[in-house]
DNA sequence: CTGTTAGCGCATTCAT
DNA sequence: ATGAATGCGCTAACAG
């Protein structure tokens, strides 16, 4: 099959020793049989085997990365950025889906392990109590969150401040003069941003001292949203502003709420979490905080790399986030009569 | 670190060739010594490495899979589904990404060959002339292409015809009354696809006696596609529909139209390619040519672990694709020029 | 049923 | 500057 270092030895008439040294430049070899070899390598099509070179090394260049899902963009644009800066440092990615499953993120996470992964980016169900979790830090294999916050003392994370700027954001609808603002959420069971959002917004409400309606939490990709959404709007007193976790949710909601009828900003207004490109290009744009999340990947990717060099740099735990307006999310026409203590009430919703 | 399968064996008063049997149930195990192997698995938190398994076995249980970019909802869809068809053959998967440039992707491949990837799944630049391809030939790497056409006579491959469904993409176009249609396509040097669905378009308007123009050649993801579209549509006499290689230059493409205070599709139709989730959310819905992007990689996936297995099965190169009609694509109501004209103040936000 | 032995491909002493 | 020998963790003959 694959020509291996001694197939290259014999050719170039050394011994495989010398091959090693100079596939890794350890030492200074003569032009003679350096050129031999380089020609042998040519010839026959070598490539050194990584697994050969982990075994030895007792370790790999390579990372586990492990993301709830590829279809929400927001994990793949992670990805991407971790991949792009794996390539520059020279080390390649496993990749593996918890599909929002503690049970099978831990066992993909052991499955990483075996592989012997130099180390790991994570973006957890649960980052504070997570037997995948568990099974790394006993394991002893370095490892940084994405999208999670840092858990307790330890492990660096890249993350956003999704609690406070779920708050900047509800602030915002509040300001917009919005009263009755409902939240759809995916399970907390399966996404612990997903409680931090949840957690902004009944923090901007209490502030408001405005009614904080409970979470009405989905499936995150089900298809139980339509029905929990068009449920909310065809009760008495349905809510002049909808909040979602995700802006794949935030897309969901409003494709009901227009099969319903209704249409977004004039009757309902609807802000998202994330800032997926396709947001922007809709008109009207979606309202949403955007994350930088490419550049989190590419960063959670530095990190660890700065780690597994022994380099225990102090992580930036947040990124910037940046709240996108207007759009979606306009002045409520229908709530004059419960809005008229509010004084903002004339804004203009470009103005947001 | 962690504990080898020595270590195991010295626990349970066994030697390693017994563990190692108990690991892989080669063969019988007496009750007793059973049991104290997996105790002491159990107790130390054992995982057989992959690569001590994988260098003897010389496979592993890894394959490697490339694909143009993640930030694509297409590749992150079949990526998603290659993962789980992968997960459930117990195998993992290392990803690499070409950012659509023919040298990156024959690194990439250099690099995952390098992995002894017991198997690729590649959508490559181009299917046909690859380096990457001869670097995979020459290893003897069972391989399957995705979205790329089966080459010559080897090799199976999992795609939809793309050059057939755009050709009755076109028709359809047609037959809905455009004569005048113009085609918006990715870099034929960096997409194949890009280039068979142009070969579909044009097979479709000259079997209809139309004008068949040249291609639009964009960068993929970068931000020329504005600019020639808004070039294209201030210019005389211009196109009353315009089709699209991928859905995502669809969406850049009627953002851009929007900007000109053109609307889709009363002034001009626009259709895609892909049928990406979220062009079905859009109101109206864009115009397009779903594939099954999930189901082809978990197909691909399927295919090569059989080709794994020894068992050659014939594969079916073409995965069933629908026609999305209506929505951004209808009837051409009248000429451009006019409606520039009559459009540029009074269009509404929500108008899409 | 189980222990012994021999590599897989490579990096790394220790010699020379 | 280069060879010979050793072993990384594991599986697969080959005994017993």
């Amino acid at each position: 099959m694959a020509a291996t270092i001694i197939d290259v030895a014999n050719r170039a008439g050394c011994s495989k020793s010398t091959v090693s040294r100079f596939l890794n430049g350890s030492t200074v070899i003569a032009e003679g049989t350096r050129a031999r070899i380089a020609q042998a390598i040519d010839e026959m099509g070598f490539r050194p085997s990584e697994i050969g070179r982990s075994l030895k090394r007792r370790l790999t260049q390579t990372v586990g990365v492990l993301v709830p899902s590829l279809t929400n963009p927001v994990f793949a644009s992670s990805v991407a950025g971790i991949q792009a800066q794996a390539r520059s440092a020279g080390r390649s990615i496993i990749l593996a889906t918890s599909d929002y499953d503690p049970d099978i993120e831990k066992e993909a996470v052991a499955n990483l392990l075996g592989h012997n992964v130099s180390g790991l980016i994570l973006t957890l169900c649960n980052g504070v109590s997570s037997a995948a979790l568990d099974l790394i830090e006993s394991a002893g294999c370095p490892f940084v969150l994405l999208f999670n916050d840092a858990v307790g003392s330890n492990g660096p994370a890249i993350s956003v401040d999704n609690e406070g700027s779920a708050r900047e954001l509800t602030e915002a609808v509040i300001s917009a003069g919005h009263r009755r603002i409902a939240f759809v959420a995916a399970h907390f069971a399966s996404s612990d941003r997903s409680r931090l959002r949840y957690c902004g917004y009944t923090t901007a409400l209490e502030a408001a001292a405005l009614p904080v309606l409970p979470p009405l939490e989905v499936h995150f990709e089900g298809g139980d949203t339509s029905a929990v959404i068009a449920e909310l709007f065809t009760q008495p007193d349905p809510p002049t502003a909808l909040l979602c976790s995700t802006d794949i949710l935030a897309l969901t909601a409003m494709a009901t709420l227009r099969d319903l009828g209704l249409t977004v900003p004039n009757d309902v207004s609807v802000a998202g979490f994330d800032g997926i490109g396709l947001g922007a290009m809709l008109s009207p744009p979606l309202a949403t905080v955007a994350q930088p999340t490419w550049d989190m990947g590419f960063e959670a990717m530095r990190l660890l790399s700065e780690q597994l060099a022994g380099r225990m740099i102090s992580a930036p735990a947040y990124l910037p986030h940046a709240l996108r307006l207007g759009g979606t999310l306009a002045v409520p026409k229908r709530s004059i009569a419960t809005s008229m203590n509010n004084n903002k009430a004339g804004r203009k919703s470009d103005e947001l």
